[in-house]
DNA sequence: TGGCCATTCCCCAGAAATGGGGAGTTTCAA
DNA sequence: TTGAAACTCCCCATTTCTGGGGAATGGCCA
């Protein structure tokens, strides 16, 4: 918490600085949300300063999940949120974690978009109009949702939510897509989805060839074509890579290079 | 709780929007980009606003990879850059396919980072700091790289860069996000990649149970130990699996069940 | 009821992967 | 100059995977 303030206000002083002049204020308000929630040590201290800057953000709600049923999955998931406690009851019971509108919605986007666009986005079944009339019920009124995917994770959102009768500002918005980007890395972090491993074995680039190839699909033999080397070679680069990473077969081989950025989806599926 | 947030709740430019004054003008700068890249009408013109972006925000040089639909159709994929010639060249020859190092790194993570960051994120192998290298050659000399991933769909990155010995304003990064994302959703939009893929194929309980198994690095004998069944159940199970994704092995299969959310890394790295 | 699907089990043969050993050259940095 | 690491190649034996057949059971739905 100290850590944090003071992480704040060196920021806003260094961010001064830099440019010798008033900073436009709300670059400077993103700038020392990013900086603190980069420091946050809990995921308490993250909630209140995602709170706080919803608030500033002209909002009154949010919520930073991952879209899975809590009560069901085996998956340790991010759920953070100032939402109404009937809201959150209902969202439980009905296990709303993948079938909620406004998740399904953000599982066809990148970029934040307003609730008022959902029915643009996807076909609103009766259950969802159901949800959507329920939400307002329980006092979120209009909202704002910022997707966060990462390939091989639970899809994610951080939405922002209005009280009922207010509005939000639109020009706000694009200082929301920062916010809930940054805010879900941060929860990302504490929650030790992706921890990153100083000790993180390391390949060599024909081991990394061989790997790329074998995601593929293609065998040691076809391997050792297309890097013109001799067959022996190649399964000496797989070899190897599997003892790095400490793995028996070329399937985790496969995970565990993709997992840590080795490789990409994109290259694995590349034809 | 508030604590902390004096520095901010006294942001002046917050007041005299909400009273409805001029607004702070990076915000307004940010605004007419969401509206023009709404209304861009070619791959030329989105090119063009990135470009004008690019400048504001104090960096020289874009490019925005849009990967279409890796596995399954063959769309071809979106490249708008402003990068210097030589290396576009340089990638296209050299590349042969295998993803440079920011490029991988933005698949570990839905916000934006700066290229100094890199070797926190993953394992640079020597061609990676060839690569670095010959791009700080060509002029590019650091950089802030926005993922955008959208789940079974498409894969992307919208990249900013400063020339030789210019630095980027820190300040102006929250707004980078905003723009790549906003830019990569046009460039989605252009391209006519379709929103929903409906095409995903379905696994039966047991074939996600074999596979689950199988991308944890255990034989189709051990599979069936821990499920209680036979070995060739075991067996085909996966054979049913593979012909249901098209591919041939069990690497590919668990590597298409991670990328289309059957399976997560959380399920696949267990120990 | 008949068709479809999931689930289970069985056989075979060839291809591929894995684990164990060894060894030479080059490159780069200490 | 020395040493470490990368890259290359070779041998062996065994296990595992893959693709090709076929077949019985039970549930669900039109």
């Amino acid at each position: 918490m100290r850590k944090g303030q003071g992480s704040v206000t060196d920021a806003a002083a260094w961010g001064a600085s830099r440019i010798g002049m008033a900073l436009p204020m709300v670059l400077a308000t993103a700038q020392k949300f990013a900086l603190a929630v980069e420091a946050a040590a809990s995921i308490g201290e993250l909630g209140d300063l995602i709170d706080a800057i919803t608030r500033e953000m002209g909002f009154r709600y949010f919520a930073l999940a991952h879209h899975v049923d809590i009560a069901r999955s085996a998956q340790p998931a991010i759920r953070i949120h100032n939402y109404p406690p009937e809201w959150e009851a209902y969202f439980d019971a009905e296990g709303l974690g993948r079938s909620d509108p406004v998740h399904r919605a953000s599982h066809l986007r990148n970029l934040g978009f307003p609730w008022t666009m959902l029915g643009e986005l996807i076909d609103l079944t009766r259950r969802d109009r159901e949800i959507i009339a329920r939400s307002k019920c329980v006092g979120l009124a209009d909202g704002y949702t910022v997707p966060a995917h990462i390939p091989g994770e639970s899809e994610g959102s951080c939405s922002f939510a209005t009280a009922a009768g207010r509005t939000y500002r639109t020009e706000w918005l694009p200082l929301a897509q920062f916010v809930g980007a940054a805010a879900f890395a941060a929860a990302r972090r504490l929650a030790g989805v992706r921890p990153i491993d100083s000790n993180r074995p390391h390949l060599s680039d024909r081991q990394r060839d061989c790997i790329y190839w074998a995601a593929r699909g293609k065998s040691d033999w076809e391997t050792s074509q297309i890097l013109g080397i001799g067959h022996d070679t190649a399964i000496q680069h797989m070899k190897e890579a599997r003892r790095r990473y400490g793995v028996i077969n070329r399937t985790q081989l496969a995970i565990h290079a993709l997992y840590d950025g080795a490789l990409t989806f994109t290259d694995a599926l590349k034809r």
